[in-house]
DNA sequence: TGTACATCAGTGAACGCGCGTTCACTGATGTAC
DNA sequence: TGTACATCAGTGAACGCGCGTTCACTGATGTAC
């Protein structure tokens, strides 16, 4: 069955401008290059969206739910502390460098309006699941460390993204950082 | 004298941008904008800047060579160690506190090709000084972890800028993070 | 089975808009003789 | 001191361009009777 969240020309959509962010940036996803990209007519962009801002909210979600999925499978049933925030860190990580959108999310999105909002949100229920580790590890502002795990933790993603492959120097950095010597 | 870059005209312009970065973010910044808002011509823009990659470019100067004497007048003749590292932190974080662009410049400028390569080499520079600290104190992986230390200070100084005021349960919250216990 | 109508994805020309940039011009100030 | 010319910041209309969005339309498929 063909719902209205699946249907291929969206998911075409999608597609084309996942290749063109991932090229040229966020900020060549405009209308005009997505559906010249997909080869499809301009009028066929909003039978599916409301408008650009819905679009790239959809992409955004597209991408996080997929890391997201990712990091829940490596955590499930893991009780909270050092070894599930190390699960997390590096499903996370992981799942990054599969994502062409990597950069363009993490990177130029921050200043697109349309996403920031939703940006915030994920990045305040990661900060919330670190949190919970680190406070079972003992640590003395769990919170505040969270959010600066989160901030660490984009900067080693888009750092891999852009080489291509895992930096481990920059992750075990950052565990040993995190984790009481 | 009137030299070329501080004529006041053109002084006028960087003004004007500053003002609308600040209150709307770095979109707002347009040529437009700019001489609408410092009530000049249109033209008058481009007999001080050859375009707007210029105009930029002049705008994160300023920004960061304010930010960065700052930093220097607190460091100047301290060795290397945990002491100049946190006084360091401490002077950016203030310069960017008390710095209208801090915000467009440290967020939403990343997006923009025009000043990426400059924010990327001024924090390279950055890292490396910090990274002299870090091997003092007998870090492990004193690059890493400092190119890691640059990302939770930008991280900081947009979250204080944003509250109005110094977060101190952050900044200790880093510090501690990079500081042996 | 045939006819009439409804639904809906897809089309592409046209819209107004703000953008960055150009350029011929103005007018005040400085310099030469 | 007066005249001629050079310099240069400032002007604003005009340029082409790509943007997001609209809309009347097409044509295939589904539904009713």
């Amino acid at each position: 069955m063909t719902t209205a969240t699946d249907h291929p020309t969206r998911v075409a959509l999608l597609d084309a401008g996942t290749q063109l962010a991932a090229r040229d940036g966020l900020h060549s996803v405009s209308i005009n290059n997505i559906v010249h990209h997909a080869n499809l007519a301009k009028g066929t962009f909003y039978v599916h969206f409301t408008d650009r801002t819905d679009y790239l909210v959809a992409l955004h979600r597209g991408f996080h739910d997929r890391i997201w999925a990712s990091v829940a499978r490596v955590t499930e049933g893991q009780e909270a502390g050092r070894a599930r925030l190390q699960r997390s860190v590096n499903a996370y990580l992981d799942g990054c460098l599969g994502e062409p959108l990597t950069r363009a999310i993490l990177f130029d999105a921050r200043s697109e309006p349309a996403i920031r909002n939703e940006i915030d949100l994920r990045n305040l229920a990661a900060s919330k699941a670190i949190s919970r580790d680190l406070k079972t590890m003992g640590m003395t502002s769990p919170a505040e460390t969270a959010r600066l795990v989160v901030a660490m933790t984009a900067d080693i993603a888009v750092a891999e993204h852009e080489a291509g492959h895992k930096l481990p120097p920059l992750r075990t950095a950052m565990l040993r950082l995190v984790t009481p010597r």
